[in-house]
DNA sequence: ACCTGAACACCGTTCAAGT
DNA sequence: ACCTGAACACCGTTCAAGT
């Protein structure tokens, strides 16, 4: 099946399926394995050579599926937001009409917390400076913004869409800045650290503002 | 003044003030080079050996200083915290006690307009690697986060202290999460990006929560 | 004590070349 | 159309050496 000029003398094999990837669509192949390594190996891991190598290709061939490292990136942060919106969509149908706003901001930090290097490369610096380009990561993100848009719309019906978008923005704001400083570790200087994220977010989002 | 040998022929020189940093701190002059590219250039800017080079010194002569290129980092964020603190600090005081919290919470949001760029080194993934282990950069944000429980106990006099956390860990979450999210670009995707950030700050704030 | 220079194993990107 | 190999200018870190 396999060629014998493989080359990579040094490199432990595939233990499984050593298939050769002439054929199948490299691009998903790469984005795969940026996954695993982002995944296992945190966001400093996401070396395009790294990832080239992870998908047993030479590195150049991902300038055939990318325009650069950061389109790479930003076609990972887009499939992030993909499942990040089928999660708060699925919270949000679970729940009853009147709780589906809570359920989705309980959802969107649970996201969070079970994937905090990928939550982070969605949010992060790399991925926002070409966001306004890439129609891709754009549609993706806009998803998850409507299934928080239709939770509130849910929870508080017959609301104008002035008012759905300002109490959508605060909502955004809560679990956002609520993840974030979860996964830094910070909310434990105020002693709420060690308990469970989840029942940090409920209480925080049942209770009441300033 | 200048010895000859200065190697770099290729170089443009200083303008003005041309010395050689042999004799005070250097530790001090890589923080502020690394704070200048920062500013000037952005996070992607920070390598090691640039910010040695703004210095005017070898790459390795950081290593005197700081444990690694993280630590370096995590030095920076450490002043940005301290930054962070006076300006939440001084917001509370000009305002008058009862509105303290709502003053603060504004001035943590223009911070973060204001220096995108330290404001996510602060509270990035590079940074919260190695946090737990740095005490400086422990102790500066414990800071900011006194002056947030200070605009919180201000607020709402005679509250417990229990109370008192848990209404911060919230307020915290919405500027925090606005901060984040006004940096994305996200709010723009809410209509509401192209106005004035205080503006938003101040609306969400003094606004219903759910 | 503080800084340099050489070395190592990386990295992103470009370009000519192969099939 | 898709992938490789060589090359370029970088990068973080280590280590022996200089003053």
């Amino acid at each position: 099946m396999l060629p014998l000029a493989r080359s990579s003398g040094m490199l432990r094999p595939m233990p499984t399926h050593p298939r050769p990837y002439h054929h199948g669509n490299l691009r998903d192949a790469l984005l795969d394995a940026a996954e695993r390594l982002l995944e296992r190996k945190g966001a400093g891991a996401l070396a395009l050579r790294a990832i080239a190598r992870a998908a047993h290709v030479t590195h150049t061939a991902a300038y055939h599926h990318f325009d650069d490292r950061e389109a790479l990136l930003r076609a990972l942060a887009a499939r992030g937001f993909d499942r990040f919106a089928a999660a708060l969509a699925s919270a949000g149908q679970r729940a009853p009409p009147e709780r589906g706003f809570l359920e989705v901001g309980v959802a969107y930090v649970r996201f969070a917390a079970e994937h905090p290097a990928l939550f982070r490369l969605m949010f992060g610096a790399e991925v926002a400076r070409g966001r306004r380009a890439d129609d891709a990561l754009g549609a993706a993100s806009d998803r998850a913004l409507g299934v928080l848009l239709d939770g509130v719309r849910a929870s508080a019906p017959g609301l104008d869409e002035a008012a759905v978008r300002r109490r959508a923005a605060a909502a955004w704001a809560i679990v956002h800045g609520l993840s974030g400083l979860l996964l830094d570790g910070q909310l434990a200087a105020l002693g709420l650290g060690s308990e469970d994220p989840e029942r940090v977010a409920r209480e925080i989002l049942s209770g009441e503002p300033t």
